[in-house]
DNA sequence: ACAGGAATAGACCGATTGGTCCAGCGTGCG
DNA sequence: CGCACGCTGGACCAATCGGTCTATTCCTGT
């Protein structure tokens, strides 16, 4: 499934990123992700001794990165605060449509686990910074400091909220409209 | 734990609730189900015929409407939209801090189920009940129809959204400011 | 008082879980 | 060459999973 060629613990990392996306932390067995990902036990406790969470772990920071990609792309080529916001909205409805990208991935991998402050913590200083990816593109295109951080919340909380309407509705409508009122 | 003298079936309907929010549906097991209701086996599966998913639907619905009970009595006093929401958050935000009811109950419940569609539409009912008795409180406070249906929706997924960062926080200020730009 | 269904109680089941362990493979360096 | 070590492959494990089944108790209507 997952391509090969990859070396066995990207595999692992990229197989990772999509099931307990899709299926959360608790609904993926190591079964599971060994099959998709090609790759024996003895492989996995090799590269993450600590198992399972520590391949969440690694997992949502590699789900996060191409987030930021996503975010940094979509402002780049823009003018005001909303036209970034509104492509970025785009590209992720456009995900959410071709790949079924549907859900937080990193709500989905790290906020199952087991009450785990690691994974609480790790959530947050990802979720930071994306705040703080938007918000120093936001200062950029000439928002005071105040505004930008107010804006870079309320479009994360959209994006949240977004995954999940749409996802519930089977519909990604709602994630390219939520930046007409902006 | 959960309240004794209620009749087992309500029992295990509120344990599944408290429990299947905070841990999701496949981090908590038919044992700790159990023991939180203190009751056994046989009564679940009198009760609930297809046991474990039965019961998350049933939680589902019976968290469903306490927030469709927090949605009325924030809007029924209110003189404005603005007014409706902000008291609403208000109301969320103290539940976070003293109760820990810090995720939707609907999406951690049903959005783990084992790729269902059982679950997916229930999910979608219940959300958009919600957004529904918000709309209907919009139109009554003056809003048009066009109008009242785009803000419910917002403010919907900027609920959704304010559960994410505030538990990846550990703090329920962003729920509470969240209606400032509305 | 008694019959009979509703509800409770928990032993039991096969499947699956995350994790451990070690034998063998492959490759690069001395 | 030959040894060392990073990595692979998978057998194996105890614990737990969700679910079934039957025996017993409780409660209600007659």
């Amino acid at each position: 499934m997952t391509e090969r060629a990859l070396p066995t613990k990207d595999r692992l990392i990229l197989s990772a990123a999509t099931l307990f996306r899709t299926r959360g932390y608790h609904g993926v067995g190591l079964a599971d992700l060994l099959a998709e990902a090609k790759a024996p036990k003895g492989s996995l406790y090799h590269h993450f001794p600590n198992g399972k969470s520590d391949l969440a772990m690694a997992a949502a920071t590699w789900a996060s990165d191409e987030m930021l990609r996503l975010i940094a792309t979509s402002f780049d080529g823009a003018g005001t605060f909303k036209d970034g916001a509104t492509t970025l909205c785009y590209k992720l409805a456009k995900l959410f449509d071709i790949t079924g990208w549907d859900t937080c991935p990193i709500a989905a991998t790290l906020f199952e686990g087991p009450d785990n402050e690691d994974f609480r913590a790790h959530a947050n200083h990802i979720y930071e910074g994306w705040i703080a990816e938007v918000h120093d593109h936001a200062a950029r295109l000439g928002l005071s400091a105040e505004d930008a951080q107010a804006k870079s919340e309320h479009l994360f909380m959209l994006i949240q909220g977004g995954w999940i309407l749409a996802r519930a509705r089977r519909n990604s409508d709602v994630i390219r409209q939520m930046t007409d009122r902006l």
